[in-house]
This record gives C-alpha cells, structure tokens and sequence, in this order.
DNA sequence: AGGCAAAAGATACAATATATCATTCACAGA
DNA sequence: TCTGTGAATGATATATTGTATCTTTTGCCT
C-alpha cells in the first residue's frame, strides 16, 4: 500500500487492513481499485454516492473511473459485509465492523446528510419477526430514520 | 367489512371517497388529475413509480401527462398521508387508511415486487425511540424488509 | 366577468443505475 | 515460455429516477 497520503489516521489504515482480511476470508480478491474505493468510502464525511466515489477515485488516481465500475465494486463490498447502502439516500457507507453481521439502524440528517448508525439486535430481530410472521423469508431489513441530527438542530428552532 | 373499529380498510370506490375528505381536510385540492393519478395508484398491484404511474394515467386519459407532475402530485399525497413512498423500489403506495397516522413496516418481495405492509406501533415506537436517543429529532422513520414473500418462497426452495 | 393563486403542461437537464462488449491481468497447466 | 481461462476492469451506451424553470391553464373568489 505505502500511501503517500499521509493524512490518513491510524484508525483508517487499520480499518482498511481489516477490512482486507475480512474480504480475504470471504474469498474476494483486494486489488488496487477496491483499495482506492474503500478508501474513498471510509474518507468520507458522509454516506457517498457510485457517483462520488468515481469522482474522487478518478483524481486520486489520475484516471478516469466510470460509475459501473464503482457500482460493481460495491455490490462485492455489500455483500461481503465491507460497505452498506443507505437506501434512503441512495449511497454508500463503510461497514466499521466488517467481522460482525449487524442489521444497522441508520440515521440520516435531512440537513447536513451525515449518518448515524445504531446496531441494537433486539430492535432489528422484531422487524425480522414481524416480517417472518407474514410469511417473508429470506430478509434483509432496511431500518432507517430521516430527521436532524443534534448538531442541525440547535441552531435551527423548525 | 366485520371491522366497525380500529382500522378501517378502503376498498376502490369508498378508499378515494375516504381519501378525498382527507385530503380536503388537509386543505388540498382534489382535482381530475389528482383523482387519476390516486386511481392508477391503488389500482396498481405493485409499488408504481412516478413513470409507471404517468404511463397509465397517460393512457387512460389519453393526454401525455410528464413525470414531473406526477412528482408533484405524489409529493402531496406523501405530506398528506394518502400515499407513501418505498424507498427501497423508488416507488409509491396508497395509503390504505388515509386518516391513521402510522409509520408502516414495508415487506418488498424481491422476485415479483409486491409490497406487503404491517403497523406495528410498538416497533415503529422504539425505532424512534432509538434514533431519539441518539439525539435526531424531527424523526421519520423508514422500515422496510427486503425478501422473498410466502407465494414466491413456495416454487423456489433457495 | 376579472383577478389571483394553485395546479398542471412543456421542456430541459441532473443524478442514479444497468447492460453489453472489449481489454487487461494473474495464474494454472502444457 | 506459451497459452488458455476466468476474474476484474475499461469503455460506451442507454435506461431509470428525480429536479428546475418557465409558461399556460384551471379553479375559486369577489
């Protein structure tokens, strides 16, 4: 890897290595373009779009990177646990725990458009259970909430 | 219908009279292309997207009606509570009970798209409950599930 | 009728997502 | 070393979803 950029925090670089292993494990290959990408997902401040992260990959690398690219790169990551999407905002975000499988509760800021995640297993195994009872299988919840974060709303009085 | 209480389920003609007086209530305009696009809407068997919706409504009027209206139109169907959005399929459905407030649980099949859908207060309220405790505010919550619904599991055995 | 505001039409465009085929690369086996 | 194979990526086109802006029409009120 031997990054030249050296703003990168330890908690990233470890984050990256981590995530490497669990791709590994899960029998995926960790090739340059999907470091560049799990970097540009993990450098950023808020959930990104297949858009985005061709942007920014494309000029830290210096060459163009199209969006299906991208989009094929994270249908691996999601389904390798490494990134999720945020449906309601359609982007992505870095899994920080890729080693546990977690239905995430998101938290999405109407105004800045960060995100917030919340795991609480009791809370995602009662939307499992109310889909199992009406006779769904196979489930992959989606647990969102849209509203303002602490931060937008101090100083917004709506 | 047995139901005299609780929630009363709408069907065709009675569920656009019902949402009619909501919407009236809510101060709004029922207007013809209003109505045609509430039909399309509950007539649909599936989530409909806003294309979807101006397709059909294109057709049985036999004017061209652009997608952009029928955002708009949906856009006030979704503040007033007569329709509401999936976010996970990009698309719309009635609301079967216009004058209830809830925030409903979608079931999304993936292989023939259905929706399903639960009111479960007690699970809404802790997924708020959840996103308030981490200091959001202004909250709207988004459960969905994706998964394969009992018809679709049968023939499929995966 | 006349005037106003809401609604709808028309058009253009931005953003998101997928499909298809070609090219590159790593690696196993002759 | 050569070559066949499959995975990954590139290139390109196109489909789908969503907004912005401006104009025209419609409904409502006096």
């Amino acid at each position: 890897m031997a990054t030249a950029h050296d703003h990168k925090l330890h908690k990233g670089e470890s984050l990256a290595d981590a995530a490497q292993r669990a791709f590994e494990r899960a029998g995926e290959q960790w090739t340059p373009m999907r470091a560049e990408i799990f970097a540009a997902l993990s450098g950023a401040a808020k959930p990104a779009s297949a858009y985005d992260l061709a942007e920014t990959v494309s000029r830290s690398t210096g060459r163009r990177v199209a969006a299906n690219s991208v989009y094929r790169i994270l249908d691996v990551f999601v389904s390798a646990n490494l990134a999720r999407r945020v449906e309601s905002a359609n982007a992505y975000v870095v899994n920080a725990h890729p080693d546990c499988e977690h239905d995430c509760v998101f938290l999405i800021c109407d105004s800045c458009g960060k995100v917030g995640h919340v795991d609480d297993d009791q809370l995602s195994g009662a939307v499992r259970k109310a889909a199992e009872k009406a006779g769904f299988s196979n489930l992959r919840p989606v647990i969102e909430v849209k509203g303002s974060c602490a931060d937008c709303a101090e100083g917004d009085a709506a």
